[in-house]
DNA sequence: CCGTATTTGGTACTTTCGTATGAGTGCAAA
DNA sequence: TTTGCACTCATACGAAAGTACCAAATACGG
């Protein structure tokens, strides 16, 4: 909650801002007022698709054949689903983690605990089990 | 095919043994001639699935929808295919090593080869390139 | 028999993975 | 508001995996 309070504020300030630059603009001249408005939609259209991302997660376990009711009966987060989706991929912890915005040590305590989970030795046996209990595709 | 040469001087010298201990046994009575039987019969039948498994090799290749084209087209030869094959079960160096009465090193070899030829960085980026191109299953 | 490809194996080194443990934060339900 | 779960991150360690390079025995077709 503290992030999103710093977010709106910072939104907040950088609005006031570009409301007294467009005036100063407006009466100047220099910087055309449509640009503002693009700079402003750009930046509440970018914040819109960061709130929305975080529940639009499951939204792409929607797919064919996916047994949504498997994954929680594992006992399997949304978060640690997602990585699983992307060790399926072949991607290292590190790739994971660039990939996901954290670090390397975050993937890795996902990564055990789907091993957990899932009763896996390898995160290869993991994919595999998980392909078996048709949780991810291909 | 020394090793043929070997195991079939081994089994006659066993076999010659064996009829004599039968001769003998067979007079006093200590053993009875149908355990000689079985312990031939198994023996042999042994050897057969043993000698049989090497031919049986590309067989299993033989499964649905495994492009065998495409596996001599990389360049992956039988070992490194059967390597393959157990890496995609999940199992570890040291696991496939035992299975296929080989050690650790010469597995190292195998996987590196078949990364280089699939073009992967890591096993199980590995399994998925061979499922795209159907070399193997499930 | 010869040359090539395959298979096996070793050493040494680096990188990646996995485990264990602890800890701070956010969030939602009780 | 407390409590529990999910998420994040760190450190430290040991286990696997992977690379590079080499060497030798074997298989196999010509």
């Amino acid at each position: 909650m503290k992030h999103t309070i710093l977010i709106f504020s910072a939104l907040s300030i950088g609005l006031l801002c570009l409301f007294r630059l467009s005036k100063y603009s407006y009466l100047s001249g220099s910087i055309a007022i449509e640009i503002i408005l693009v700079v402003v939609a750009v930046v509440f259209f970018t914040l819109g698709l960061f709130l929305k991302k975080k529940e639009a997660i499951w939204e792409n376990v929607r797919s064919p054949e996916v047994d949504k009711y498997k994954i929680q009966q594992l006992g399997l987060s949304k978060r640690e689903y997602q990585v699983l989706l992307e060790v399926s991929k072949g991607l290292s912890n590190k790739e994971i983690a660039d990939k996901l915005f954290v670090t390397e040590s975050t993937i890795k305590t996902h990564v055990s605990n789907v091993l957990l989970k899932l009763d896996a030795k390898r995160r290869i046996q993991a994919v595999r089990i998980a392909k078996k209990l048709q949780i991810i595709n291909t």
